[in-house]
DNA sequence: GAGGAGCGCAACCGAAAGGTTGCCTTTCTC
DNA sequence: GAGAAAGGCAACCTTTCGGTTGCGCTCCTC
């Protein structure tokens, strides 16, 4: 039996490392932070209060969107992104996986030493 | 009163994105499972099975280091890395503000439409 | 003390990332 | 229907990233 969320994580690894990646960023982190208000927003008002022009805005959200992190709906003519939970959890799931495991070796490895 | 978690999230991004950075790139993700394990493993070890030079993997390590997830220790001849725990769990509590915020706001939403 | 194992440092290279500017299309509004 | 608002597309530029090679140093071992 595998242990718990442990299935396949070498493949896995091709799927979390883009989310991270798309996370790296403080403009990126700013864009998501300003989408957790919840309604969705078009990119001239992600832009508006920014250093960076229009289009560096919208190279970041296509980032996020390939990453799944956001989605963007076209209302008129307008853009509207959201944010989308879904990869969020994905890797709060890793880093507990991560957690787990490197806690399991630590109590090993001191049973190990005492035994 | 503050909310839990959310003190002074914008100047946490700049804490956070190197972190995702580091963590944003398949190399990266399989040394850090690797050591997961619990011993400390030297950059020959690391490398060994990889189709990476032993340079590449060293910079990947120093990019891990630099963001506070793996620290080296000399020990003689060989420097063996270890995986630090801390940054794991801040992203965590990351991902758990985002995931709240987000959940709030949704409710919230939900709650102006039905009244 | 000679040789090899393990690393660090520096230079170099191609590709990708981050950002800008210019121009064109679509859509809303008066 | 004219003008402005919102955005897509493409070219371009500079910096960073991922990776390699070459060389020299330190430490272990026989």
């Amino acid at each position: 039996m595998l242990r718990r969320g442990s299935r396949r994580a070498s493949g896995r690894r091709q799927v979390w490392a883009p989310i991270f990646a798309a996370l790296g960023d403080e403009t990126r982190l700013l864009l998501v932070a300003k989408l957790c208000g919840g309604e969705p927003r078009s990119i001239a008002q992600l832009t508006e209060g920014s250093q960076l022009t229009r289009q560096a805005i919208t190279k970041h959200l296509r980032v996020l969107e390939s990453a799944g992190i956001v989605h963007g709906m076209r209302r008129g003519r307008e853009n509207l992104f959201a944010l989308d939970p879904e990869p969020i959890q994905e890797l709060k799931g890793y880093l507990d996986l991560v957690a787990e495991q490197w806690d399991q070796a630590l109590t090993r490895l001191k049973a190990l030493v005492e035994e």
